[in-house]
DNA sequence: GACAATACCGTACGTCGTACGGAGAATCTA
DNA sequence: TAGATTCTCCGTACGACGTACGGTATTGTC
């Protein structure tokens, strides 16, 4: 059955495909607000269509996220989506800046560290929250809208001033926002793939391990077999995710700080 | 179009969904050694699907990666696939793990920076040759073949007997490839991205910069006004993935140093 | 030569995004 | 008020996908 692969795979997603001008229009709402003449008065509007949507891949995931269920939800045909979203990737943008916008603008108090650690902590509660923005692509070209810079802007504000470069000040950020969206990545597989195959790490672990312990020799990978072991005890499974991010953070954090230093 | 998507997104990927036994047999080959019996001789073999498929997914990605044109490019029907692989997701495990085992098993020279510093590298290069990789979910519940096994023997061994505990030895080797798969996962979207539009960085960056202008407001973010600027200019793009990785890369070092330090 | 096991694969089902074009409703113009 | 215009809504259809099912052809054993 293809549900069989639909409940184990999701869409990537790439930004902007579509006509330039309309996709910011559609991100700034700044599009059609004039035009309101003829015609039968909309139905929809895209904050609901989004709302759905992101409703339906919180719970789901971005593989489940159909137009065809977006539709449903709202007690309409699939084809009038396309009227107010030009297609399902400028929609997934918008949903990606929408979701950016419940972080708060504000920066978190105290010095660069604790604002720094406060803004990945607020990233890492986000891609909890919504963890298909993990699937969207918004590094390399990202959905250019409002409450993305904005969240750019917060980041930076916590490293300004203190004697780095511009383009320093980016690199940093940068990392940050690279580690804890690969963590983040880590945990919404744990929790993914818990949800999917209907069995807890526990049961995973217990299913595989004695079938790796056939074919596996501990002799040929010492180091492996001993700190695997130590890693499975503790946590129960192959990896903890929450205990990765804190290590993980801190380690990166020192790392900036040690740079942060030197240039004083 | 179907295909206007399909070149936008790609398949994510949970490991192990069939029978446990049967994904370890295949993994470790350790499948069908005997039955060599009756009936017509096998025309295909489990290496040449996965090599044909790792062409495929190298050049179009894991999107274009479906057992129709794996069949295609093999000469058979689609449905022969399915004769020596259960499904398209062990498919892709074999896929995975026959990838790792590029890696060379021998640890590099040096102390422990210098070899988590060339493990990290052959990583970065690994990913780069087979995008592909960043999109299985490998860290929850990876794949257990061999090679994949053998890495992270590779990678422990970089930090093996110089004070950390067995944890924080996973603790770092888990931080340096959660770092380094999401420096790659950006380098790959900027590649990807600029395949899949057609667009250089250039191009993409003038046509949505003046887009930008008229909606942004620059004194509402000063800071990511001024340092957006400055990036942009530096690497006339919004990211350059390899300055990135390599920032990233010495940060995450040299906080992993910190806490080496003071162990000692 | 009969039988069993195996490889190969054509067909079919239910999913997807979305192009196309028609139906009906609301407003503007005359 | 009548007609024209413009907009919303959406039914239908196409070609992609993974793979279940069952049939056919090939090979080995007896």
């Amino acid at each position: 059955m293809a549900d069989t692969m639909a409940s184990r795979s999701d869409d990537k997603h790439y930004g902007g495909r579509g006509d330039p001008a309309r996709s910011m229009a559609l991100l700034w709402r700044s599009a059609t607000p004039p035009a309101r003449g003829r015609g039968p008065r909309p139905g929809l509007t895209v904050d609901g269509i989004v709302a759905a949507a992101t409703d339906l891949a919180d719970a789901e995931g971005l593989a489940a996220l159909s137009m065809r269920r977006v539709a449903d939800r709202l007690g309409v045909g699939t084809m009038s989506l396309y009227t107010y979203v030009p297609s399902k990737a400028e929609l997934v943008d918008v949903m990606y800046d929408a979701a950016c916008g419940e972080v708060s603008p504000a920066p978190a108090a105290g010095g660069w560290r604790a604002q720094l650690e406060a803004t990945a902590r607020a990233s890492w509660d986000l891609y909890r929250r919504h963890p298909w923005m993990l699937q969207v692509m918004a590094m390399a070209r990202p959905p250019l809208g409002p409450n993305s810079i904005a969240g750019y802007d917060r980041d930076l504000r916590a490293v300004d001033g203190i004697g780095l470069t511009d383009l320093e000040m980016d690199s940093v950020v940068t990392v940050v926002s690279v580690y804890v969206q690969g963590a983040a990545r880590a945990a919404v597989e744990a929790a993914g793939s818990a949800r999917d195959t209907g069995m807890t790490d526990d049961e995973w672990w217990s299913e595989y391990g004695p079938l790796l312990e056939k074919v596996f020799d501990p002799s040929r990978f010492p180091v492996a077999a001993r700190v695997g072991a130590a890693a499975g005890e503790a946590y129960q499974a192959a990896y903890d995710p929450e205990h990765g991010f804190e290590f993980g953070l801190a380690r990166v954090l020192d790392g900036i700080e040690v740079l942060i230093r030197s240039r004083r």
